[in-house]
DNA sequence: TAACATCACTTGCGTATTGCAAGTTAAAAT
DNA sequence: ATTTTAACTTGCAATACGCAAGTGATGTTA
């Protein structure tokens, strides 16, 4: 327990949404979680943009603390800690997808373009496309694959 | 010239926003820009969490260079720098207002209780809400005013 | 069952970034 | 001409980050 409520310089709305996940690394961490379905901390240091193993450590912590993330034990091999988004960081998708949205329209060399059918139905109905994804990574899919042509 | 397309860990469109505005300090900017029209230097030292003045300078200077703010000078006083935002800043908007949404959700004391009727038109349709928004903050209105209740 | 491997961290340490206070420069106001 | 204002810049201590190496608990292999 100590999560934003504390040590928070203002509870104006972006300012709370900065302070619980608007960090350089947590919200790649949800996209990993999101996209990829990952859940283990050796997967999380696997990705793309590299994170250094003590910053993936203070992170995954924040983000539980934060009640974004939980943290299980693996039941088969207790080396192991399973992380998953709770309801609050289920909600965070809509907020990934608009991202995902401007950086489609700004970046030319955007990864994007690879995922044209999300992008779309991204811009057409992001309320509704949310509702459906926080369905199925709850359920523990990874949505990747499902929207690479 | 150098903003986001040099020195990127990747192209992948969450990361791309990240490093373009996801700081600490960026986005409360664009929000005092949005919410209170605010356009100076002097104006976004007000700001309600406080930020320093060197770290003001580098992220105004880093916004340009992203192409999010544009800067000009006041016709009326030649101390003075206007900044405003772009398309691609204006193209922002959707992003804060889902964390708007966000925060008002799981912020038991957020601030966005003052602004209902703003919550609730992003959550029935932010697209259509930003259209209307990104013109009016386009011709520099400071929106917050007319959604206190 | 003893040796080795794996996983999830933690620790040390050099570097980069932040935050605070004070200083600078150019333009306006008096 | 002097003072004030606006927008920065500079210096420096404190914090945070990034990399490499180490640790301890658990799991696997011979």
């Amino acid at each position: 327990m100590s999560g934003t409520q504390e040590n928070l310089r203002s509870h104006c709305p972006v300012n709370y949404g900065l302070e619980a996940f608007g960090d350089r690394w947590a919200l790649l961490i949800l996209r990993d979680i999101i996209f990829r379905g990952k859940r283990k901390y050796g997967d999380f240091l696997q990705s793309e943009e590299g994170v250094s193993t003590n910053i993936l450590a203070s992170r995954l912590t924040r983000l539980v603390e934060e009640g974004i993330l939980e943290r299980a034990e693996d039941e088969n091999d207790g080396r192991k800690s399973i992380y998953k988004l709770t309801p609050k960081g289920l909600d965070l998708i809509p907020v990934i997808f608009e991202i995902i949205l401007w950086s489609a329209k700004y970046d030319k060399h955007s990864q994007a373009k690879l995922i044209p059918r999300l992008v779309q139905q991204i811009k057409s109905n992001n309320r509704e496309l949310s509702g459906d994804i926080i369905r199925r990574v709850a359920n523990g899919e990874a949505i990747l694959k499902t929207y690479l042509d």
